[in-house]
DNA sequence: GCTTAAACAGACCGTTCGGTCTTAAAAGTG
DNA sequence: CACTTTTAAGACCGAACGGTCTGTTTAAGC
């Protein structure tokens, strides 16, 4: 990798944590310049404003999450264990998360629903992912006979979604994980009393 | 109530308005001013500084939603009844909620675990409140023989809350109530089958 | 209705904001 | 090694930031 995507990559990496910790409109490219140890003119020539910057930290940090997940899933074959495999990364991410600042997609779709259409979009497309990735592993548990066909797919991602997330945020709130540890122990119930 | 009441109180209102729509950061006391129609020395003659307004401001909108809560638990007796009736209230929380930006202690637990040590002990406290009323709906459920002697309140507490707020999350950022609608309907088989 | 304390307006302050541009150094290329 | 291109530095810009302060208006209490 040539010198330029390296910096380039430091740049997307440090303003992914940034932006996690602090948001959007509580990140400066001060706070950038800071924790990348570059001037304005090293940030810009590599990115041509703070949005676009923004946009692409948030595509970095996504990209960061999608290989944990393709990780903890090679090797599983039973879909509902590859479920609750996803599930289970969640007990990190409270407390060691592999960006800090917790769950950036959770972080980014709620500082943007209201106050910034593009990366709301890309945040959109981002949950459209995890929760197709969900789908896909449950449709194709239904297909193997591995879960009743009677399982509405879209709803069990809603349901495993939404209980991660706001798990996350309570432990987050409480630097507490019990929390997150609750929900993915609830999830697992679901999961084997509903699939 | 006098005159200078009404102005505080209509800051107050709009500026909890606008925090839970662009956050704390993501709102500056120009947009302040513009909102409730007031200069400058009209809102720093009720509040000494936007952080206390940002903290006074999500005091009255947690309020708000406490309000909203007694009003749905009055008249109901059974304690299964009381726990969906809290829940239901959520219905609305993404489609025409009473401050606009959706719920007041997601946003606000989300923009300041990381980066504001003040506002995040509010939502904490916030958080703690209503933790409290969901237990103590279920405790009295097992005092009243409602309610089986098994259950944790504390992890009913967490689901629930949890499962709201993260529905909340995807709801507003697709602008789709169908993910809060779910969210319902699974805590309402989950208390059922688990009450 | 007068008095007086308050509420509010708006000019002003220093700082920080996101962003530009010139220039020097460093990296890539033959 | 020479030459070209890329990369990073940092001075600089106008605008917007949070906050202060003085003067004027307004409303409350007698």
């Amino acid at each position: 990798m040539s010198k330029a995507q390296e910096t380039r990559e430091k740049i997307l990496r440090e303003a992914a944590a940034l932006f996690n910790q602090y948001g959007y409109s509580g990140s400066s490219m001060s706070d950038i310049m800071r924790v990348t140890g570059l001037q304005k003119g090293g940030i810009y020539n590599h990115f041509k404003s703070k949005d676009e910057l923004a946009l692409q930290a948030f595509d970095f940090a996504v990209e960061c999450t999608r290989k944990q997940f393709l990780m903890v899933l090679k090797g599983k074959h039973n879909s509902v264990d590859r479920l609750k495999g996803v599930i289970s990364l969640f007990s990190n991410l409270a407390e060691n998360p592999p960006i800090p600042g917790g769950c950036p997609l959770l972080n980014t779709a709620i500082e943007s629903d209201d106050a910034h259409p593009a990366l709301r979009q890309r945040a959109q497309i981002a949950m459209d992912g995890w929760r197709a990735l969900i789908c896909n592993i449950i449709n194709k548990g239904i297909a193997k006979g591995e879960v009743r066909e009677t399982v509405e797919a879209d709803v069990v991602a809603t349901i495993v979604i939404s209980t991660l997330e706001g798990a996350v945020m309570m432990s987050k709130l409480y630097g507490d994980a019990i929390h997150v540890k609750r929900a993915i122990e609830h999830l697992h119930g679901y999961l084997d009393s509903q699939l």
